[in-house]
DNA sequence: TGCGTCTATGCCCTTCAGTACAATGTATTA
DNA sequence: TAATACATTGTACTGAAGGGCATAGACGCA
């Protein structure tokens, strides 16, 4: 496996060079946004702590080709994970990671996957736990009509142009609104909206 | 490593063995919840198609023990991922998956990682906290103020309550507002919210 | 110093959202 | 058959949202 890492620090690239047993070494993504070209399912290791960040987002989101990103840091955090993460980074991990940690990610990156410590998971689980078993069952309670009435409220729809789409009268797509809320127990559309997208 | 499945289905259980080497089958969760000892770290992997939801998530949620637990499915969504995982479950894949990801997903999971597709570490980072928040171009070009004002309409507030929260009239939020909605090309701030979480 | 931008605010107006207090009809079920 | 749930609609009201028009101070810049 051909290492390359994108990074100013010579003890990092060191480091993998130890690892992986070659680590091909970019100083500055700067440089090679250009140059490097990046082939599909190609694995790149990125050094966020000295490589501008603006540059560091375009190469996770794919604007330098659809290589895999890993994204390194001497201190990661949850925050920084999530960012990365989101951006479309394969991986995030301490850059001094032990090797079988680098090893585990570098085969897990290579074959499609992702890789992330088991506390951030756990937080991403747990925040979306919460979401899905609190409103699923409340959708379930609704009924056949309220629920289009949501379906049209998650679209942005006036009460106005509910009624139209349903062909029923305004008064009757606030009767199932004031239902709805009831049911969510939020006092309004905005409200609903926000718990239906968190 | 000893492969254990959960699944009524026989050819899932050849495709395992054909991967592993080896694979011990448990044709119902519901027969061996009570006599399969699961240990800590074991790992289990268990076929959502045709074992009893309720039983699975238990499963997930360690109801039966602290066993790592892989989901498998032959027709894998997203929705049925984050649900999984959002109970606790370690991986969720094609349930015939290619042996090198199978593999893959084994090493991951057994050293305490987690394995997931790509897309879906977007969805749940996107659920998780402000990640494509902060640099939306059409945020980057509102004022510090309205900026400030999108950041309390986001949790949901009226504008009264913003007002009291920026200690500013009513009417300047109103104002900041209708800045906000020309800069979005938005009529009113149901829309904006759902511009700002697509 | 005049121009533009950002911020802030007042008064007034229209429209929309939501509710209180109703009624009516159609199913389904005990 | 009576009770219950659901769907439908009306009138009238309150309050929030949004905008029109106008003013005014602060600040930066040519």
């Amino acid at each position: 496996m051909d290492i390359r890492l994108i990074s100013a620090s010579n003890s990092l690239q060191q480091h993998l060079q130890m690892v992986f047993g070659n680590c091909t070494q970019y100083p500055s993504l700067w440089d090679v946004s250009g140059a490097l070209r990046l082939q599909e399912s190609e694995l790149v290791w990125v050094d966020a702590d000295n490589q501008d960040e603006d540059l560091v987002q375009r190469l996770c989101r794919g604007d330098f080709g659809r290589a895999r990103v890993v994204v390194l840091s001497s201190s990661p955090t949850d925050v920084a994970a999530v960012k990365w993460l989101g951006m479309g980074a394969a991986g995030y991990l301490h850059a001094f990671a032990v090797a079988e940690t680098l090893q585990q990610v570098a085969s897990a990156v290579a074959s499609g996957g992702i890789w992330i410590g088991v506390n951030l998971m756990q937080q991403l689980c747990a925040r979306f736990g919460q979401v899905a078993k609190t409103d699923s069952p409340l959708l379930a309670q609704l009924t056949e009509r309220e629920r289009e009435v949501v379906s049209h409220l998650r679209d942005g729809k006036s009460n106005k142009q509910i009624a139209r789409d349903m062909d029923i009268a305004e008064r009757t797509v606030k009767a199932h609104l004031t239902a709805i809320f009831g049911k969510f127990g939020v006092p309004d559309r905005v409200q609903l909206l926000l718990r239906l997208a968190s």
